[in-house]
RNA sequence: GCCAGCGUAGCUCAGGGGUAGAGCAGCGGUUUCGUAAACCGCUGGUCGUCGGUUCGAAUCCGACCGCUGGCUCCA
């Protein structure tokens, strides 16, 4: 047995000793399912009143005397007429025990408390060694809404004691990578109140290193053939009945407007006007594949227990694109888009990201031929770039299949970032067509796409990947020039201007200050050069250069530390 | 949207039926200093909003708004 199974066994045994220990508080709990997860397990009760924070040290203690009695875990197997008998009280495993395929089911017990499970289990309760309940949350019974909701304790297990803190710790210390705490003590962005839930204000720094990502994107889409668009935020509601938005996508748009008798909308998505450039003229099979970009800014009625700093808001920028091309393109432009959404992506320092493959779902638009064909072009792609990725069966939008990379922020949360989605509605229902070698017109394959994600997500991941301290081309300062006192004032203006000449983002802290605070603050708001100027580098006409890690260069010439800066704003690094 | 918790000065937070507190920030001074916080003084809040209970509410209750953790959903 392996150390993931190993551990996943015992997390899975201290969610039922967990239970015995609520079932020992709580005699007429009823109980749902309790799996382990990573890092730990939960399971899910439905109690006779809320939880508060202040039950879980009192089920820790409880949990810790059945894990001291060191009870054997006991596997049995009943018939479901016994077990149906065994769990008569529970309606949540009477349910799950008339969905078993079997006649006869497992039970594990342990103690004074029995389970429907299949198990593995850990040997005895003593083999849990190091656990900690966390939270409490709410959880419908089986994920549905429509179902009763029941309250879910989490708890996080270990090897070892030491293994449980130095997780615990990690914890800590990513949250202090949170983007929306960073957001506010680097002034990058905030959320108001009296504006609206899940709307973002762009503070100066956040907006500067917004704009150089957006700068940088529009560079590398133009190299890579793209033409950039704009397409209005408002159009006629009809439009987006047409395309089916209006039917499958009405929860999450925002009402219409009436305007001179017509009902307008706020768009949700890009793709329409880009659909009306390609429409425009008539497209000859020579003039495809068409890519038209667009940092398109999209409103989305998103339910308010959803919203999430700048990762889940209501109105966001995607850095969105639509290639129009023939079918046998499809392949070749699904390869660009993925090595330009790897290419983009690594060029910000994200090394580590899941690639899911998604199918047919049950509601679908096209033909099953369509999908078979498109899912296999989008394999082949990713099999050729020899990029490792998991089946998501099932969860394909309506209109196609699609490849989706997930990144993750600090606390390990995988939000959806880029996604290349093949479409087979969109075309059809406007007649998206070009002319053929053979004079006929042809469906155009529509591919929506974005190689970030959206502005706002992206920029989420980015401060917590990076903790705040960004990349030197992203600082939206990027050398403070600090005087130690006032008379070096002068010489501090004379570098700055030095620096702003070549291009550095430059800031001189000229007031009446002591340095130490200066630099204090400068590491605070991670500034990657600290220049600090004083009587010997104002005789000798240098600088010293200090780092945000802490490293104290030393005494430098000014054209050492122009190239030194230079070099690391090229490297992007 | 659902379950639970929370909302006190610009920020971080204490207080908890008798009418509001700290640190930091800000402002005014003093200090001119060698690699993560100099010193003194001052200003600053209808305690999220609206109702209710009470002689009296920031404190108790209700509704609403917002935030946090999950669930569901998603770029």
């Amino acid at each position: 047995m392996n150390r993931e199974e190993r551990l996943e066994r015992m997390r899975h045994s201290a969610a039922h000793i967990m239970a015995e220990a609520v079932q020992s508080l709580f005699p007429e709990a009823k109980f749902g399912i309790g799996p382990a997860i990573e890092n730990g397990f939960y399971y899910d009760f439905e109690l006779p009143r809320p939880l508060t924070q202040e039950d879980l040290p009192i089920i820790e203690s409880k949990m810790k005397e059945i894990i001291d009695a060191d009870l054997p875990f006991i596997r049995e197997e009943v018939s479901k007429e016994k077990a149906r008998l065994l769990f008569a009280t529970q309606p949540y495993k009477l349910e799950l025990i008339n969905e078993l395929p079997d006649a006869i089911v497992a039970i594990y017990k342990q103690g004074s408390f029995t389970d429907l499970c299949r198990g593995p289990h850990i040997a005895s309760t003593g083999e849990v060694k190091a656990f900690k309940l966390t939270h409490i949350a709410g959880a419908y019974w089986r994920g549905d809404e429509r179902q009763p909701m029941l309250q879910r304790i989490y708890g996080v297990a270990f090897d070892s004691q030491a293994e449980l803190e130095d997780y615990l710790l990690r914890q800590a210390e990513a949250a202090k990578r949170d983007h929306r705490k960073l957001g506010k003590e680097l002034d990058l962005f905030s959320i108001h109140e009296e504006i609206g839930p899940g709307l973002i204000c762009w503070h100066p720094k956040g907006a500067l290193i917004r704009q150089i990502i957006e700068d940088f994107w529009k560079a590398e889409h133009i190299k890579q053939g793209y033409d950039i668009v704009y397409t209005p935020h408002i159009a006629k509601l009809d439009l987006w009945k047409t395309s089916g938005h209006w039917e499958f996508y009405r929860d999450y748009l925002y009402p219409p407007m009436e305007v001179e008798g017509q009902q307008y909308i706020i768009k949700p998505m890009n793709c329409l006007g880009h659909i009306m450039i390609y429409k425009s003229q008539l497209r000859s099979y020579r003039d495809l594949p068409l890519r038209y970009a667009e940092l398109g800014t999209v409103y989305r009625y998103e339910r308010t227990g959803v919203l999430h700093g700048l990762a889940r808001v209501r109105g966001f920028t995607q850095d969105d694109a639509h290639i129009f091309c023939r079918p046998d393109q499809t392949e070749a432009e699904v390869m660009g888009v993925v090595e330009l959404a790897k290419f983009m992506i690594s060029t910000f320092g994200f090394g580590d990201y899941e690639l899911l493959l998604s199918t047919r779902p049950e509601k679908y638009a096209g033909t099953i031929e369509m999908w078979e064909g498109a899912t296999e072009s989008l394999k082949r792609v990713l099999e050729k770039l020899k990029l490792p990725y998991k089946l998501d069966p099932g969860e394909g939008v309506f209109y196609g299949p699609k490849i989706d990379i997930k990144l993750r922020d600090a606390l390990g949360h995988a939000w959806q970032g880029p996604t290349i989605q093949v479409d087979f509605n969109l075309p059809q229902r406007f007649n998206v067509c070009y002319i053929g070698a053979d004079g006929l017109e042809h469906n155009v394959t529509m591919i929506h796409r974005t190689v970030l994600g959206s502005m706002e997500r992206f920029l989420a991941c980015l401060i917590e990947h990076y903790g705040g301290a960004f990349p030197v081309w992203l600082s939206p300062v990027q050398a403070v020039i600090i005087p130690i006192a006032d008379r070096h004032i002068d010489y501090t203006h004379q570098v700055g201007n030095e620096l702003e000449e070549e291009g550095i983002r430059t800031q001189v802290d000229d007031r009446s200050e002591r340095m130490n605070l200066k630099i204090r603050e400068a590491q605070l708001n991670k500034i990657p050069y600290m220049i600090i100027v004083g009587d010997n580098e104002v005789a000798s006409s240098n600088v010293s250069l200090r780092l945000r890690s802490g490293e104290d260069i030393g005494s430098q010439t000014i054209s050492q530390v122009k190239a030194k800066i230079r070099r690391d704003i090229e490297a992007k690094c």
